[in-house]
DNA sequence: TCCCGTTGTGCTACCAATGACACAACGAGA
DNA sequence: TCTCGTTGTGTCATTGGTAGCACAACGGGA
């Protein structure tokens, strides 16, 4: 069954949370100069639009210059307060669409220590470090592996005892290679029925020489595997 | 200013998303046992809730498998397919949270190559690839660099002309360790004014050694670092 | 055959967010 | 002093989602 997934981003403080429509606003404000043509152009209520920026900057502060009166019968513009909330926003969609939109795999296997959120758990592919948050009655996790968060070497350079934060290691042959334009994604297969997703620079893809069959070994720190225990 | 980052997970397939509110009812249902006992727990009308159940298996499929009449007048339980949405929003979830919740850094620089969705960028510390969405007018761009997304090494081992596909390799000296239980947060300065956050467990912290002014080498994905365009 | 608690269905009432509209206040420039 | 387009403020209407309630349908067990 094909889902998908989406989500809404919003910045809260004291108890006021901005959300996406309130970005638009801010924006049409930024683009035309006053309130009035960026309610006007939005299609919505021009007494509206000026309540809910009263109710932000209630919560957040300045974000919009008002000026009534003068040539041109006054404007507004934003604050630096406002963009540097717009900025933040944009950052926080950018991730959060990332999320939403990365191809992950999950592992799914037995918790055998649980040390506060870091949960040591038994997969098919091996036994791998993870952060599970509930740890009630940690019998069972499933583990989700964000294909961006995997790294792939070449096993000949890549000691056991590392030196490296990354100390969740699988070895595995690749089993396909999907060139996107900047992007591959790389599937890896690292026990029976098991294959790890991974996205990688087609540049990785050449120096790696990844190709049906090569054998790599695929590493991704403990802190960005999370997962939610089941049963 | 402290914001505070906030979300709504949602999963939508055809014209329907299951939100929050949906997973609260599903769960309350797998719970009691009837439409009637969760909607009454959780102070929510029986009609409107029987009528959303019937909303939501409009776009899903079968959901809630209901009886009436009988012992006991009847009932309800989840289907498979119920259950496995359930698990799907738990880890959509657990990412998005993940997300929020974790700590990052901003490198904001000049765009001096765009490739599709990988763009080159200029930072005060050093070139890094990352992955930006606009590529219009690529003047600047902001980067964030998600804390559990950087793996630290030490500079000894970790050759230039890399056989690993974690291409934004930024040396420095480690500025603080803030060790939580079992994950810790380490800050590293990798250029005057310039630091950068790495979540890693403790255990690599003791492994590398990591301590105020040890030299390491911060290593992540470009695939991984994403940015918006700014100006 | 009756009893019981559930599902299924339809109606009205309510609430919060929003739009629609009216009108005063403002102030630079003609 | 007048004009003009904007901000600021209030009132009323509309809308969408929900609760509240009533009542029929159901079917296993007493």
């Amino acid at each position: 069954m094909e889902f998908s997934t989406e989500f809404d981003a919003r910045i809260g403080r004291g108890d006021v949370t901005l959300t996406e429509r309130d970005v638009a606003l801010l924006r049409a404000i930024d683009d035309h100069g006053s309130i009035n043509a960026a309610t006007a152009t939005l299609g919505r209520s021009y007494s509206r639009g000026q309540q809910r920026i009263v109710e932000l900057e209630e919560g957040f502060g300045d974000l919009v210059a008002r000026k009534r009166g003068g040539s041109g019968g006054g404007g507004s513009h934003l604050t630096d307060l406002a963009r540097e909330l717009l900025n933040r926003y944009d950052q926080l969609s950018a991730e959060f669409s990332g999320i939403a939109e990365t191809e992950e795999t999950v592992l799914s296997g037995q918790v055998v220590d649980h040390d506060g959120e870091l949960a040591t758990v038994e997969t098919a592919a091996g036994t791998v470090r993870a952060l599970v948050h509930d740890d009630g009655t940690d019998t069972g996790a499933r583990l989700t592996l964000r294909a961006d968060a995997v790294t792939l070497q070449s096993p000949s350079r890549s000691p056991e005892g590392d030196r490296t934060s990354a100390r969740n290691r699988l070895e595995g042959t690749v089993r396909t290679v999907d060139r996107g334009e900047p992007v591959a994604l790389v599937t890896v297969d690292v026990a029976d029925e098991v294959s790890l997703a991974a996205l990688v620079t087609v540049t990785s893809v050449e120096k790696l020489g990844l190709d049906r069959g090569t054998p790599v070994v695929a590493s991704f720190k403990a802190t960005a595997t999370r997962g939610v225990p089941v049963e």
